[in-house]
DNA sequence: TGAATTAGTTACCATTTGGTTACTGCTATT
DNA sequence: AATAGCAGTAACCAAATGGTAACTAATTCA
């Protein structure tokens, strides 16, 4: 049965809870943006240009709430920020990595 | 670099490129319903009840036009379609499969 | 006769998401 | 004195998405 509830204890549909971690238009690219390395805020923002600076923001802000990504802010002038995946953040890689090798097969120069 | 534009041939990023197919909040869960067996559209629509049948209706549509899903139509009283994954839909199974997968360890009664 | 059945569609509305522009704070450089 | 650099925020607006309720058709069942 594919069905879920707002209670993690509850789920009953693995892709569905998946889904409501990474389902954002832009997670799954931030989170393969940084799958091999820690990224400045600026870094992603020029990897990604058709994502805005402010959704880049708020994605980040729900991937850390959501444990997959670390900030790590240094308090220079001019600011620097860091983002890294977590342990959790890294466990999703085999996810991406499907991804990516699917996109490559059917949509890259096709 | 992870990029992309509209037309396929240029698309730079596999991630954004599979997301443009199957990126909505339930094509994922959509297809993950199909992947063994060819399902009535009232079968799918109990399956997934949080789905409303409007919005299944449009995902269906959409991921028949990416020519990810075949939809046969019996005219028979009652109606009954029924909906099949085509053969590019099929090769989206190792992804699903690791969603589930993640899903299972990181979410499932944790 | 009247209800139930299925896979929709239509009209309408609410919510969510995404995007643009301008602005901040602090320092170093020109 | 003005500007560039970074990582955002705030105010505002547009677009995409999601949802509800009512309606349809032709046949079977009670």
């Amino acid at each position: 049965m594919v069905t879920n509830s707002t209670k993690k204890g509850e789920m009953k549909c693995p892709v569905t809870g998946l889904l409501q971690l990474i389902g954002g238009k832009w997670k799954p690219v931030i989170l393969y943006c940084l799958r091999s390395e820690k990224r400045r805020f600026g870094e992603i923002s020029a990897r990604i240009p058709d994502l805005s600076r402010k959704v880049l923001t708020e994605q980040l802000k729900e991937l850390e709430e959501d444990g997959l990504v670390i900030r790590k802010q240094f308090n220079e002038i001019p600011p620097r920020v860091e983002y890294e995946l977590t342990v959790l953040g890294k466990s999703l890689a085999p996810v991406l990595h499907e991804m990516e090798k699917w996109g490559m097969e059917n949509i890259i120069n096709k």
